[in-house]
DNA sequence: TAAAAACCCTGTAGCAGCTACAGGGTCAAG
DNA sequence: CTTGACCCTGTAGCTGCTACAGGGTTTTTA
């Protein structure tokens, strides 16, 4: 990469600023560059220089700010939770209530969504037991079963102000 | 509704065949008409005949395919899962095989997608702790751990193929 | 009997959080 | 001086709906 010597560096770096075009960025972070630019899109990430050939050029603390979005991707929060957390993060004087709050109710939608799972996950083995594997899709327990099942989801579903953690699907 | 007399039934009828207008349909199935006409368009539900209004008529198979359609929905099930389930519904003699690996890996992705949360839960209760809500966010343990966080996903999330099961947003 | 309300139709756009092009420009190596 | 690896913008696609817009029909009400 670049133009560095591989012996004797030079003998006073007085600017050692490390900069990063996006591919490098997204190397360093496991995050793919067409993600990194729709975080920029998204108002995530602060919008990068550019050079002079219209690259975008990152520095340390892109690199940190994009590390901090995907610990919080990590942790399952929204785009608007992180955008949130970034304010804050940019406000260091404001009060630290709002931070917790927010990571309150995002464990409260993660509880509930496992509540949820739980029990659907019961109702898929209850489900599973009623099928013995060897008669033809007529004599089938699950088809049957779906046909006339009754979940009782008023209790495990969790209203819209509540939780907006996934179901099952997706990554 | 209709023009039933409120006495004197027909002597004989001798074609009760229930038939539904897509409001009625939805209100009997709790399922929004657009979603209705939804799975119609994405071939989980076979197409309605018309009357002389180009409105929608339904009958009691479409009820239930409905209701088997909402079932599978309520457990999780993808389209593309139910897709499969009710063209296997409409082959009664082939192999119930079929039905009994879909549900085992669907429970596998929502245990899968337990596991994963679990652990976010833990990860966030730890973050949780860093803070006791009385300072400025500059020094808020949360944003700092969100800055350094160490998210050990790998054990916990599954790959594509094991897993389709959602973050823990959207209900 | 006519006007108003309630229902139905099709088609399109939006939501989250990306991913995957298409159709270009830039740059370093062979 | 051409090849390939990068970079750019912009748009369309994914899932499972939901919410219109802009029409037509039917039912209710005055």
């Amino acid at each position: 990469m670049g133009r560095q010597p591989t012996t004797s560096p030079p003998v006073e770096e007085y600017k050692p600023v490390l900069e990063y075009k996006i591919g490098e960025l997204a190397s360093l972070t496991s995050c793919p560059a067409e993600t990194i630019r729709y975080y920029e899109k998204q108002g995530l990430l602060p919008a990068a220089s550019r050079n002079q050939a219209n690259y975008r050029v990152y520095q340390e603390g892109h690199l940190k700010r994009l590390q901090f979005i995907l610990h919080c991707r990590a942790l399952d929060m929204t785009q608007e939770e992180i955008r949130l957390l970034v304010t804050l993060q940019d406000k260091p004087d404001s009060p630290c209530e709002q931070v917790d709050v927010l990571l309150d109710n995002h464990l409260q939608h993660v509880e509930a969504r496992i509540t949820q799972l739980q029990h659907l996950q019961e109702q898929l083995r209850l489900l599973r037991s009623q099928c013995d594997n060897h008669g033809p899709v007529s004599r089938c327990g699950i088809i049957e079963g779906l046909e006339r099942l009754d979940v009782s989801t008023d209790d495990h579903h969790p209203d819209d102000t509540c939780s907006h953690v996934h179901g099952s699907h997706g990554l």
